[in-house]
Parts: structure tokens; C-alpha cells; sequence
DNA sequence: CGACGCTTTGACACAACTCAACAACCGTGG
DNA sequence: CCACGGTTGTTGAGTTGTGTCAAAGCGTCG
């Protein structure tokens, strides 16, 4: 069994061990893979996706589109990732996916999925903690968005990014192979290429990380984890972003509490 | 049966309509109203948070703390929602949950959950639903933050807010009360209070939106809608913003895809 | 070789933030 | 009744982070 296979596997058994029948069924309902061109759009926003997509190689991305020509990546999935479970939820997608490299992908038929999770209750709970997990990581993106600085965003991202390839094996504890250019970074943290540029500029001078063609070199984790005051996914592997050193790289406003009474 | 109490179930009915026996289980599940000050912590991040709450009564908000000082706010929960499915999940809560005003709320216990949903799958169905969209409006915000003006911001948040509200009676089409002081709404939309109070200003000026000792006043819903550019949660109250109309208030940056082929 | 895609740099503009001060409002207590 | 402090809203002046525009450098591939 290929590795870009296993990780979804693998992935659902660190949520609970799955038994040989559970997997024979997983493996079942999925499609024959499917090999797409980078650029190819797998479902657009509004599309009533009726399907889920597995990645098994290359690197895709959720996105949604601003009127104004811009917009706004929501996540990219690597192999492992389940995309579009929500959209099946909603009986319409909330949001584009693309495939952003060369990658082969299966499918679930939402119908098929229904039948699946009534059959495995856990393997149901499996892909709801999976997007949970998914959801968590989208939640920590609007309040790196909304409440860190570019450069704090830029470390975080790339962190985040190690990590998730690291569980897939495709990432060691320094490097790894990163498709993204400059644009679709900047697409991805609410910042323009130039200034994605200048941000990485800044993270190569320190010396803490290097981006050079299509790889990523972690120079100094702990510089980096400070910098992005990250948090691991996974609470063996903390990068403990000692909460208290350096100069906050940039202040930011508190709210008070309201004080108004209820009177809903 | 009070209306913050049929919210909820209004809620669920609008995915599938309920039988009574559900709307009873579902009733009898969840713990007595609790009354909270306004300012009161249900949970933090990080709690493993072993319940979900509902709000019955006043406004609450789900946030985020960054170590400089300053958090975001992901959401707000008004009467009818539903928050911490995902904390139940993920065995740990990934934000915090605070009163903004004086409120009543409801707890369900995880396991009594657990127990409800898998005796009624159209419920587990519905509570789903419903999570996911809550999500979809996260990520509506997520890319607001990340994409959009301060004006845009700002406009799409009260129209979203006003339709929410409308649907559990808490609105009408021009007006709603609105707890929320310029520090609250800053860090939920990733501004300070101080450029919140100026964008206020500029939508007062063109006479779109008055906010004025909690209440907020619609004067212009489709000039609203095309700054924000709106589109409606729900399909048939389409605000439908011309998706042509008036400049661009800023024209954002377009990625182009990366030239890298798939070698994972 | 030229074309293309991507990165890098500089100069400049502007949106949003900071600091500081003041005004309006409200409940409390003298 | 008025003075008071606390909270929130408003405004101005100055700063800075980030976006825009423009141009050049540099691999890669056909």
C-alpha cells in the first residue's frame, strides 16, 4: 500500500485504531484515482458537491474567490487531507478546491460516505474529528490573520506547515519540499506577493529560515516558534514558544467588555 | 415554550423538521438555564471541555487570546446557538467562550449527547448541519479579515448579523439591538475600536448604517450589500449585491499557480 | 536564443494603528 | 441636586505596516 494511501489511514487511527474491516470498507468506497493537472478546479463555490476528495500526491487548495480579483486561500491539502466533507454537509460547497500542483486524487460519493458512516460509526467519528482538527487549524488562520503581524504569520504558516508534513512523512525536522510561490502565499495570509517577499527576506536574514526553490529550510525552530508564538497540533511535539521573551513585535488593542445589560 | 428556547429547535427544523419525540428528547437533555454576568469565562482554551452550551438569553462570544495582549474574536453566539460541538470533538476546547452581556444559557452534557445522537441520527444530522454553518460563516470572516476593506469588513458583518438576528426574531429588516461596543467589534474584525469608531463614521456619513447607544439602524440595505458584498445565508433573502457596481473601494492581488510539478 | 514564470528591489502611496485628549453618557453616592 | 468616576464614543496628529507600481534579475524550458 503506496504511503499517500496509508495517511488518511493513518491519520483516522490516531483519532481511534481502525479494524482490517473498517479499512477494506474505506478502501472500497473510494474511487479509482485520479490524476489532475496543476490549476485544475476539482469543485468551485456553489458547486453542490456531492463528493468528497482524498489527496494522495501533489498539493491542492481550498480558496474562495473576492469579486474584486483577489482571494482568500482557506487551507491547502497535502496528501492525507480530506476535502470537501463540509460541502456534503451543506449539500453545497462553501468554497472553491483546487488542485495547485500535478496530483492524484480519489473520491467518495457522498451517498456512498452516508452509507459508510452508518455502517462504521467510528470510522464516522474518525472524519469528524478530522475536520474538526481541520476546523481548528482554520480558526488559528483567521486569528493569525486578523491579530498578527506579517512576519509572526509568515512563521507560523510555515510551522504549521512542517508539521503537517512531518505526519505524512514528507517533511524532516528541517526541511521540506514546498510547491507554494510567492503569490499563493501571499493569497493564503491575507498579504500581497511584494510583501511576502520582503517577509521572507526578513525570516532568511535572521537566519531562522530559508525559502529557496520549492524548499523550505527551518533554520532555528525556536526562533521561529517565538517569533510565530506557535502551538503544536499535537501536544507531544511542542515547539514551546516560551510565552515570555523577546520584544512583542507589535502591540494590539484589548477590548473592554461591553456594558450593557441583556435585554434579548 | 419561550422563543430562545424554540430557537434552537426553529433552527434544526429549517435542516429536517423534527418529530416531537426528538424535540422532547432534545428538551430533555439539556440542563436547566443558567444565569451568567456578563464578562463570565464558560470555558478557556485548552479546557477539555466536556459540554456543549446553548444560549437561551443575551450575547456571548467565542475568541481567541493572543499573548500580546490583544485576541480575536471568531464569533458571536446569540440566542439559538449552539457552541462547543467542535470542543467535544477534539476532547479540548481550541478557543475560549465568554458572557458579553448578561445571559441564560443551557448546558448538554457530552455524553448525554453522545447518547441523543446516536438514538436520533436525524438530530446528529441536524446539530452537524448546523456546525457546519457556523463554519462556513468562520470562513466567510476568514477571508473578510484577510481579503477585504475595513468598510467591507464592517459592512458584511452587520448585514450578517442583522439576518441572524432576524431569524430568531431579534430583528426586524431595519433595525436590531446591538450590545457590541467599538473595542468588542475591533477585535472581531481584526481593527482597533479607534478605526472601527472612523468606519462607523464613514457609513453614517453616507448614510447607510447608524449605530447609536446599542441599537443599529439600516438606512441603506442595498448600499450595504454592495460594499459588502453580501451574499445571504440564506438562498431566498438574496441581498444581492451587484457584483458590477460602484469601484472597487481597493483592488487586491491575484496569485498565479506555481509552475512546480508534483514530486511528493 | 527568447519566452516565460518567479523572485527581488526600490520608490512611493495609503490604510490602519498609536497616542493623546476630550466629550457624552450613566449610575452612584454625598 | 450635583459632583464624581467609569465606560464608551469622537476627533486630531503623527507613525508605520503593507499595498502599488515599475523594473530588473534569473532560472528553466522549448
Amino acid at each position: 500500500m503506496p504511503l499517500s494511501q496509508s495517511a488518511l489511514i493513518t491519520k483516522l487511527n490516531t483519532y481511534a485504531p481502525l479494524t482490517s474491516e473498517e479499512i477494506a470498507s474505506l478502501t472500497e468506497v473510494q474511487s479509482k484515482p485520479i490524476v489532475v493537472r496543476r490549476g485544475k478546479e476539482l469543485f468551485h463555490e456553489g458547486q453542490h458537491g456531492q463528493m468528497v476528495f482524498i489527496v494522495q500526491r501533489g498539493w491542492a487548495s481550498s480558496y474562495k474567490d473576492v469579486p474584486d480579483g483577489g482571494r482568500q486561500i482557506i487551507n491547502f491539502a497535502i496528501p492525507g487531507d480530506c476535502v470537501g466533507l463540509r460541502s456534503v454537509l451543506l449539500k453545497e460547497s462553501d468554497h472553491a478546491f483546487s488542485a495547485l500542483t500535478d496530483s492524484t486524487l480519489r473520491t467518495i460519493d457522498a451517498v456512498r460516505m452516508t452509507q459508510l458512516f452508518e455502517d462504521f460509526p467510528r470510522l464516522r467519528a474518525g472524519f469528524l474529528w478530522s475536520a474538526a482538527r481541520d476546523e481548528a487549524m482554520a480558526l488559528e488562520h483567521l486569528v493569525g490573520i486578523g491579530r498578527r503581524s506579517a512576519i509572526s504569520r509568515v512563521a507560523h504558516f510555515f510551522l504549521e506547515l512542517a508539521e503537517r508534513l512531518t505526519l505524512v512523512g514528507l517533511a524532516t525536522e528541517t526541511q521540506f519540499h514546498c510547491p507554494l510561490n510567492q503569490y499563493v502565499l501571499g493569497d493564503a495570509l491575507g498579504l500581497s506577493a511584494i510583501h511576502v517577499n520582503r517577509v521572507l527576506r526578513g525570516l532568511r536574514e535572521r537566519g531562522l529560515l530559508t525559502v529557496k526553490s520549492g524548499v523550505v529550510l527551518i533554520h532555528d525552530l525556536q526562533g521561529l516558534g517565538e517569533i510565530a508564538n506557535y502551538h503544536s497540533l499535537n501536544p507531544r511535539s511542542q515547539v514551546s514558544g516560551s510565552s515570555q521573551t523577546g520584544p512583542p513585535t507589535q502591540s494590539l488593542p484589548t477590548a473592554r467588555l461591553p456594558n450593557t445589560r441583556s435585554d434579548n
